[in-house]
DNA sequence: CGTTACCTGAAA
DNA sequence: TTTCAGGTAACG
């Protein structure tokens, strides 16, 4: 479900609720626990309980809340997980798994059809830290960095990008949305592209999930942001879920086909295939 | 490096 | 009934 733009709305809607607040509680349904990949919820329970909330941060696609012992709940949401304010007296949704209850009779509360989100605690983000490459927003993340990031890399240029711990915060959406805005085909191995191209898909995928934070992220079917409500970006898509559609550039039906197992949409006229791409970086 | 599993519901 | 889903980790 969520990448960048739409995690980064969640925290957003987040901060403003949970910061400064303390923890009261910490509360599982039966299949929540499973959230916790095996820690016993009473563990967790404690780690929270109590605890103030200091700071609603991101890296990635992950959630970082500081709590005031210098501990952080680390929550990802992976396909499904939703994470909600409300308050505590109001009925609980389907597919609701667990919440912190907050000192102000507000609760975070966390919905998940499919049970791929993960909870933890830890005392420091050194094991996030160790699974992610830069943030795509931050001013560090360059075209030199892109273009050191598929130096030597036979892998297709989407797999690269997927790839978290080369840049973290990209999913299939954005990736696809980028490659198109670059004119690059999904399957061009990374070593292949020019230095121009390197250089067009970096401004792109900038351009792609600055766009998706402006209009507070793309729902296709599960995103909302902390309080319910959709994303608007799916209007500004230009390849993702437009199959067969005619391409906004230039009328030729957007394509689907499969790359690293994830459904990938693009335009074969816009996006050479690699056979016929120029440029080579040897 | 590519493929599969993890889950469940919605859409085709 | 079958296919697909915005993510990742664990396979071979």
């Amino acid at each position: 479900m969520p990448e960048l733009p739409e995690v980064e709305t969640i925290r957003r809607g987040l901060a403003p609720a949970a910061e400064g607040r303390t923890v009261r509680d910490v509360r599982f349904t039966p299949e929540g626990e499973r959230l916790l990949r095996g820690v016993p919820p009473n563990w967790f329970r404690e780690r929270l309980r109590c605890r103030r909330i200091e700071e609603v941060g991101r890296r990635g696609k992950y959630l970082l809340f500081r709590l005031d012992n210098s501990d952080y709940f680390i929550a990802h949401l992976r396909m499904t997980g939703r994470f909600e304010v409300e308050d505590a007296s109001a009925p609980e949704s389907n597919f609701f798994r667990a919440a912190l209850l907050l000192d102000d009779g507000r609760e975070l509360r966390w919905r998940d059809v499919r049970r791929f989100g993960t909870w933890d605690v830890a005392p420091n983000l050194d094991a996030i830290e160790a699974k992610l490459g830069p943030e795509p927003l931050e001013a560090g993340w360059t075209a030199a960095t892109l273009a050191a990031a598929v130096h030597g890399r036979s892998a297709p240029i989407k797999a690269i990008l997927l790839d978290q711990r080369r840049v973290a915060g990209l999913g299939n959406i954005y990736v696809d949305e980028a490659l198109h805005a670059a004119r690059v085909h999904p399957l061009r191995p990374g070593a292949s592209l020019s230095q121009a191209e390197v250089e067009r898909l970096h401004s792109a995928v900038r351009a792609a999930l600055l766009g998706g934070l402006e209009n507070f992220g793309t729902t296709l079917r599960d995103f909302v942001n902390a309080y319910g409500m959709e994303g608007r970006n799916r209007v500004m898509l230009r390849v993702y879920g437009r199959a067969g559609e005619p391409c906004l550039t230039c009328a030729t039906p957007i394509a689907r086909i499969v790359v690293g197992g994830r459904g990938t949409h693009l335009c074969l006229n816009c996006q050479p295939v690699p056979g016929a791409a120029a440029g080579r970086a040897s």
